[in-house]
DNA sequence: TCAAAAGTGTTGAAGATACACCCATGG
DNA sequence: CCATGGGTGTATCTTCAACACTTTTGA
């Protein structure tokens, strides 16, 4: 009982053109050698599971300040060939406008379409379509979709985030509706001049 | 890193004359000793954490076909004082009528109202009161309460168990419409015949 | 015949959905 | 002046909330 060994595993999400994108790190070291895995390790003795996130996260991603929750634990006695290991996963949040660069221990980050990946190492292909459903049962009665913007975005752009959780368009007009009787973002004073039509910028309030 | 001890922790719970109860088992060991504390224990090295829930529930609670679902891991390096030790907090639901008596290794195990317990160890007062959030979320947009209820019960056995979760009364004619309408139950033709008007009982359907 | 729990419908409010056109700007 | 994305309102339907009386039985 006490050979197991505790991991965090973390499903960075971010919107690429449109569509849901997950963080992928290739392994350089076996199991898996060259599979494509989740950012995550060991967790250390002395933090707390959302410390180790939080600091693999920052080593394997170079992303700082990103949302971030606990997802579920994986604990199947085969889930790892070199022993027994359970994984807390954890799934993230960043706005793709501060693209995190490829960590420095990581040989080979990439992004890829939450709805094609490529094989995963381990359990990791799993742990991700958890993680996508999560966020999109969570999307409508909370305000998780702002971890995905910037601090000042368009209607438009927060649109096409939920979009792109959903898998589906939605009615412009019914979605600026719902968003604005919710009270949850508020109008600046600033415009986005974008060639066409300046769009309003709202700030995520309260 | 390998010095990490993992154990399950199980908040089970039932109703008992109209009120959400948690099972809780008086420590004879140190640390917290005669302090209430949930059921479970560390991981065994070959079994899941899904078994290793099941195990305890069984050892301690002495119970056996539970609905069982994983809530939270909780890792606060501070948590226990033994040492480093997680903790993977599952929650069960079980119906009142199969009494779960005290198991053999558990010097006292007794149920307290979900809000209203004694002191208790570790961080279990918060994992009680995450599985307690938990089980009003799921409430209603799943069939949750139907493990807190035998195989065939009342509309207004349903009913109390709703209030009871809730912590709030409900409209009589409301709730039989919406779980109707839900088609999540259907009646059979049997009547409990309990000193007044027969009640039609029902069966969680499909 | 009374006490106790079972059972049953309607109305109004709020929220969700469907749907189409005009506007401001840069090129 | 045209192409592009920004911005707006209404009618309908569905869902939820409030609300009170009749029925069946055992004592």
């Amino acid at each position: 009982m006490t050979a197991i060994r505790v991991t965090v595993d973390i499903v960075l999400l971010t919107i690429r053109d449109g569509h849901l994108n997950a963080l992928l790190i290739k392994r350089m070291a076996k199991p898996f050698e060259n599979r494509y895995a989740l950012p995550g390790g060991f967790v250390l003795e002395q933090e707390s599971l959302d410390d180790a996130a939080i600091r693999e996260l920052r080593e394997e991603a170079g992303v700082d300040r990103v949302y971030l929750e606990q997802l579920y634990t994986f604990g199947d006695p085969e889930r790892d060939p070199r022993g027994r290991v359970i994984t807390v996963a954890y799934y993230a949040l960043v706005p793709h406008t501060q693209t995190p660069r490829a960590g420095t221990d990581a040989s080979d980050a990439a992004w890829f379409p939450a709805t094609d990946l490529p094989p995963l190492a381990f359990d990791h292909r799993e742990i991700v379509e958890y993680a996508h459903t999560r966020l999109r049962n969570k999307l409508d009665y909370t305000n998780v979709g702002f971890g995905l913007l910037p601090e000042k975005f368009t209607l438009t752009e927060l649109q096409l985030v939920h979009e792109a959780i959903l898998g589906q368009r939605l009615d412009k007009r019914n979605f600026r509706r719902k968003i604005i009787q919710k009270g949850i973002v508020k109008p600046i004073k600033e415009w986005r001049r974008t060639g066409r039509k300046p769009a309003q910028l709202y700030r995520f309030g309260r």
